[in-house]
DNA sequence: CACAGATATATCGCGCTGATACATATCACG
DNA sequence: CGTGATATGTATCAGCGCGATATATCTGTG
């Protein structure tokens, strides 16, 4: 995110939480500790911006940062993993509570829908903000694509675990006048 | 798990590698701890199985802890979180390194068409292990729905990725033209 | 001028990750 | 029968992250 421009780690805090959130989020915990571990790295360098008495502490990356960034991603993609409570619970309803897997599944469906809705607003903020500078350079496409990915991906899942659910009611229900 | 019957901690965890892992992991010293946790809440109650030098502690549920899965399973999930490194690198793409962009796209590609690969294992194991027990009730019908799930998602995801690689290694030819 | 909301940083307990250490049991192979 | 590889089992630990809260100042609005 510096490597855009500097940042206080505020800015960076709301950033994450407008954009990068949906697959990477991050904490104040976490963000104003990493800041002076890589200032003491030598990564990124921090000036002090405070108006008046407003404290503030603006980073910018240096040299050795950009070519840490670039070494950062040139490297394969490493993490890569999910935290899913939804489909945790369904994969045990059926020794715990097996008549509300069709609701989870539901419920599953319903969060899946928010997301792409929440993504979508974003997209049409980020077309608000770039009136038209050229046919072919938006915001930037890699980022783009990462929020269009979210977006159908997550309407995919949403008519996916739609679906589902049905299914589990109609077994649910057939099971039930064969017992 | 231990709703389904008693296991060590070891179990849960070689359990969670084979079949959870892909929406929520565990490490040892989250389960080890945790059974702890649990049993001085009276949730699960600990057996010294241990066979000759081997030591092992087979946990049971008790119907407290029953009760409190039920409880659990019936809130609304909460958790629902996603760490895809992949994401986050062609996110920052634009500004630090446009021309992998496409690249990126590529390995995330690959990366979800590995995972349904060995999701598809599983599932083969699955169906080889379960014989023919009535036409309707398989390993139970909400795991095998979270399985399909991911099964789905990540074929979904692979192609969906392949054309994003394959889509941004043509803008970047041909904005390299315009220039 | 008050007050809500935005900007800004710090702090802290608790839990988790990832790795390693340590020990025993089992099994294949010559 | 021994040996080495692999599986079973538990424990531990440093470092880090989450989520919440505390504190303070600045800005805009009625």
């Amino acid at each position: 995110m510096l490597a855009a421009r500097p940042r206080s780690g505020y800015e960076i805090k709301r950033l994450v939480d407008h954009s990068a959130r949906f697959f990477w989020a991050a904490s104040y915990g976490q963000i104003y500790p990493e800041l002076k571990r890589l200032e003491e790295a030598g990564l990124v360098a921090g000036t002090d911006a405070s108006q008046g008495g407003r404290q503030r502490t603006v980073y910018e990356l240096t040299d050795q940062g950009l070519r840490a960034a670039r070494d950062w991603i040139a490297r394969p993609p490493e993490v890569f993993e999910t935290r899913d409570e939804g489909m945790l619970k369904l994969f045990f309803a059926g020794v715990i509570e097996p008549s509300r897997a069709a609701e989870i599944a539901g419920e599953r469906a319903a969060r899946s829908a928010e997301a792409s809705r929440q993504l979508k607003a974003v997209e049409e903020m980020v077309r608000a903000e770039v009136p038209a500078e050229g046919p072919e350079y938006l915001p930037d496409t890699g980022s783009m694509t990462v929020l269009r990915y979210g977006i159908e991906a997550n309407e995919w899942a949403a008519a996916w675990w739609e679906r589902a659910a049905r299914d589990l009611e109609k077994q649910e229900t057939a099971s039930k006048g064969e017992v």
